[in-house]
DNA sequence: AAGACGGGGGG
DNA sequence: CCCCCAGTCTT
């Protein structure tokens, strides 16, 4: 297909821009295809600046294909503990043991066999294929679309998968031959860094004087995007459960299930409350009352509650406000008669400060165990 | 096509 | 405080 001027002027001075202004990134550094899937997933959802510290880390506890093919899947998900998207992690794990043992280590240049690879969809595929390999396949993300949007003036919802196949079709257009890796990279870099979201950077943009959105006033207003429904409410109480004798200065907590929301990860002992109960120390009575048959079922008893503190999370459909309640397991004259009542179930532990290292938790849970631990290390001041 | 799936930053 | 960011898998 033959290129328009505006589409060689595009390809042209981007890539002259890019390779002047693009960001030193640990990823970068180097075309190990290994670095870069790794760098590629944690980006998904994730910035930049977010990702990095977590690159770092990930790569110096699992330096090859090999190393985190081997590894304890728990040491994985601990590596990506407030990464979020949990899932991205056991998806990565499970393609690195296929690479590593189908094609020997080696991760494959081919669209096929690259998008089979669990948690690898088509921006990946393009993505590590152009990045690490220079093959000339479209890696088309939220600032491709906008990028794109706002230069062609294209109106299309990027909400739409039609949108992203559109584009995909475009930027093989736009590709300069042999420069596939350069050329993607320089895209994204110039969403990420002059056409942001909102205050687009004009002026300094290498690109500016044939941006159709721009001269159409409109590089504020696209790309046209539906916007995502509002998270759902959810009334939440939980429970630091101070051990005593044998785990006195300890906390139970307990593993969640293997599938669904923050799949495996650990976490305080929780429970739905009903949309109209009391927040606060208010609800304490409530919150007793269904705390204690929630975990009654794990055969645990507990005492009377105090109130704590709250904390709220968001995730990208829940909104938890959750109210944290402190108390005692229960003295049970029955723990006299049997061993068997006693025994913990085997996805509860009691840990102290230092065990959290061992166990990868949630954020909003790491905040309420850190308010907790430090208080209760702080000595009270005298008054 | 729509919902599930985390967490952070900025005005 | 409400706004934004948006890949992949499942249903």
């Amino acid at each position: 297909m033959e290129r328009t001027l505006q589409q060689r002027y595009f390809s042209t001075e981007l890539l002259n821009w890019y390779r002047q202004h693009k960001r030193d990134l640990p990823w970068r550094r180097n075309r190990n295809p290994y670095y870069i899937w790794v760098s590629e997933i944690m980006l998904q959802q994730t910035r930049v600046d977010t990702v990095i510290p977590y690159f770092h880390r990930f790569i110096d506890k699992f330096p090859t294909i090999q190393a985190l093919a081997e590894a304890p899947e728990e040491d994985v998900l601990k590596a990506w503990e407030g990464l979020g998207y949990y899932s991205r992690a056991r998806n990565l794990q499970s393609a690195v043991r296929e690479v590593h043992e189908r094609y020997g280590g080696t991760v494959p240049d081919t669209k096929e066999e690259v998008s089979s690879l669990k948690g690898v969809g088509p921006y990946t595929t393009g993505a590590i294929l152009s990045i690490a390999y220079d093959k000339p396949e479209p890696a088309v993300d939220g600032n491709v679309m906008r990028v794109l949007s706002r230069y062609f003036l294209i109106e299309d919802d990027i909400m739409k998968p039609k949108t992203r196949v559109r584009m995909e079709g475009l930027v093989r257009e736009l590709i300069p031959e042999g420069q596939a890796s350069d050329f993607n990279q320089a895209l994204m870099e110039l969403g990420a860094l002059v056409c942001t979201p909102k205050s687009p950077h004009c002026l300094t943009c290498p690109v500016m004087a044939h941006c159709d959105g721009r001269a159409a006033g409109r590089e504020e207003t696209l790309p046209v995007k539906t916007k995502a429904k509002p998270p759902r409410p959810e009334a939440r109480a939980a429970l630091l459960l101070e051990g005593t004798g044998e785990h006195a200065g300890k906390l139970l907590i307990r593993q969640r299930p293997a599938e669904g929301l923050l799949a495996r990860m650990w976490e305080l002992p929780h429970t739905l409350m009903p949309d109209d109960g009391l927040p606060g120390p208010a609800g304490l009575a409530m919150a007793h009352e269904r705390l204690a048959a929630h975990i009654a079922e794990d055969s645990i008893g507990i005492g009377g509650l105090t109130w704590m503190m709250q904390a709220e999370h968001t995730f990208s459909h829940i909104h938890w406000k959750m109210d944290v309640y402190t108390a005692r397991p229960e003295e049970l004259a029955l723990s006299l008669f049997s061993g068997a009542s006693a025994v913990l179930p085997s996805h509860y532990r009691w840990i102290g400060p230092q065990d959290m290292e061992g166990y990868a938790f949630p954020n909003v849970f790491i905040r309420i165990l850190s308010a907790y631990f430090e208080q209760s290390s702080v000595p009270h001041p005298q008054s």
